[in-house]
DNA sequence: ACGCTTTCGGAAATCGTTTTCCTTATCGTA
DNA sequence: TACGATAAGGAAAACGATTTCCGAAAGCGT
């Protein structure tokens, strides 16, 4: 393995001045600079990154929380997208990022969390998937030990940033498209909510109920928790007598539609999130295009920013509507 | 930040008695060991991981190459259930995981991907999703600078092992068993092959050959190249014509199945994988379940072997016939 | 020609471990 | 009693970078 001092060595400098070549300190005249350079293309000279993080004792990892459903198959393209995010463009950035899957520590206190990250070099962290009312993410975040990016939690200090798209507008976006489009009466629409405390359950929540009051339609809402098999249970008892139905989310919507399918009634559903499974619900259905790798590399980004100095904020990531049918979506 | 210095100060004792108390050295008194191990509890330390490996000159961390399809929305509940399996086995075994993606390493030389990886302080390799001919694979193998374990790739020597599920024999069992519950006759059987060239569709078509032998069928292969919408091209214009249509992989499956449903024909479809979505197909379809969470896993543990001296060997993981259906999968 | 500031580059300490000697103390045996 | 063998633990040199501090050389105005 060449080592700085090789380069040195072969350049004939200190080991100093190829450090300072290699992170573009100035006061490095451009003759020496070139020399250094060349002897580093010569040797193949690649910084040990291991030992760069030790030296400069500042801790520049990133922790890539989250939360993917594990035990169940269940399919995870979201968890999928926001890890292909997150991981090329702290490739692109040439930061460390190290995954950690929320179950991991779920036994830990906070104390251990932290010290562990520590131990592991890391200076920022970005929260994918948790709740906020997560213990450990709360008092995490509240110490203030590392530089956070939470996606969808909002909450915001001087070492914490939060990204997200304007839940409430985008739920009404999509539900309003599809009662506007709906060809019969939309008189009555049954939503179908997702957890209850939830920050962006409760944020599509407040939009339904807007919506509700603009166009003046009855709204009933149902919690379907976010599952495919409860929002199937909730259509087949009340999807028959509203008119539209409105999911927060599209696995929901893909168990509504497939009750309704199994009922023989076609009323309009609409989800949310954009995932290419809502091209098997059977038939077209509006929905909420996320765009969860450009949220996590906005994420990655953000953290990188937060450690270089800047302050807390809220970042908003804009949605697009959408209507996604199988031939559209299979390569 | 709690250093071996400080616990050593702590226990009375010098940092080596401390750092060799932590990795479990001999010739150190029960009573050291005590008295060292309370200080740790009681200063909650946790050795500084990057320190650990600047100081053992090994390069113990694990990168974890895959190849998913970040350019597609395409679903990727495989790569999700390796990079979950991969990263669960590694903090259980305490070792560290960097998974890269080979579109961030596709422009550069094996030898400038060595050197990356070396810096990185990468000792061995896990490598999932490539095809056997892929260039920078075979040097990286042959080459033999890392403890390389090959997902899906068939090549043994000292250093590199791989993993698979039998693919020929599982292609035969999913094949034979939806062939002879077929309730009409099954005399013209479509086979929709993967990649040509690609070891495991190789195999897979070997398993079907035999078994056209075995069970004296007519058979007709045609390549869908693992593309969903190839595999319902030729569904269309040689479905109806066939009497069962076997497919290489699940998302062909699915393509088929659309297409057969399409047309108002009902014949018998099988895949390969046991992909959640294929409950979304419309109706019960047999697979092959590759349980890829675990593979992963026994992936990351066969490179951890060889780091520890052990020998390239082949592993062969169980596979499992299960048929997919919409009820039994959504949660 | 003299002091003064810049500019450039080198020497050495440091980061937190691991690991290799080395020094004692203790024991068994001749 | 003396002698080597063994056990226990400490001192210090790595590991490969970064970064601080310092000195030499060069530029500048008077």
């Amino acid at each position: 393995m060449t080592t700085i001092r090789d380069v040195a060595k072969r350049a004939g400098v200190a080991v100093s001045t190829v450090s300072k070549v290699v992170n573009h300190y100035p006061n490095i005249s451009e003759d020496t600079i070139r020399r250094v350079n060349e002897a580093i293309r010569e040797l193949n000279f690649v910084p040990n990154t291991i030992a760069s993080s030790l030296s400069s004792k500042q801790a520049g990892r990133i922790a890539f929380l989250l939360n993917p459903n594990t035990q169940t198959q269940a399919i995870d393209e979201i968890t999928m997208q926001y890890m292909a995010g997150a991981l090329l463009k702290a490739g692109e950035l040439h930061v460390e990022l190290l995954p950690v899957f929320f179950s991991m520590l779920e036994d830990k206190s906070v104390e251990e969390v932290e010290t562990y990250l520590h131990s592991q070099g890391v200076g920022g962290i970005v929260i994918c998937g948790m709740s906020k009312d997560d213990y450990v993410l709360q008092r995490l975040v509240a110490r203030e030990h590392f530089k956070n990016v939470l996606v969808d939690v909002p909450i915001v200090n001087a070492s914490t940033s939060y990204i997200s798209v304007d839940q409430k507008q985008a739920q009404k976006d999509v539900a309003r498209k599809t009662i506007m489009d709906n060809q019969g009466p939309s008189r009555d629409v049954l939503y179908i909510s997702g957890k209850q405390n939830g920050y962006i359950s409760e944020e599509r929540l407040q939009g339904m109920l807007e919506l509700a009051r603009e166009l003046d339609f009855n709204l009933s809402v149902h919690s379907g928790e976010f599952s495919e098999r409860r929002a199937r249970e909730i259509t087949l008892k009340y999807g028959e007598v509203n008119d539209v139905i409105v999911c927060a989310s599209d696995l929901m919507a893909i168990g509504a539609m497939r009750a309704l399918t199994d009922m023989d009634v076609f009323h309009p559903v609409c989800g949310f999130d954009g995932i290419t499974l809502m091209g098997y619900a059977g038939k077209q259905m509006n929905t909420v295009r996320q765009n969860f790798k450009e949220i996590a590399a906005e994420a990655v980004n953000e953290v990188v920013k937060l450690l270089a100095g800047a302050e807390g904020r809220a970042v908003i990531m804009p949605h697009e509507l959408v209507r996604l049918e199988y031939m559209d979506i299979i390569v």
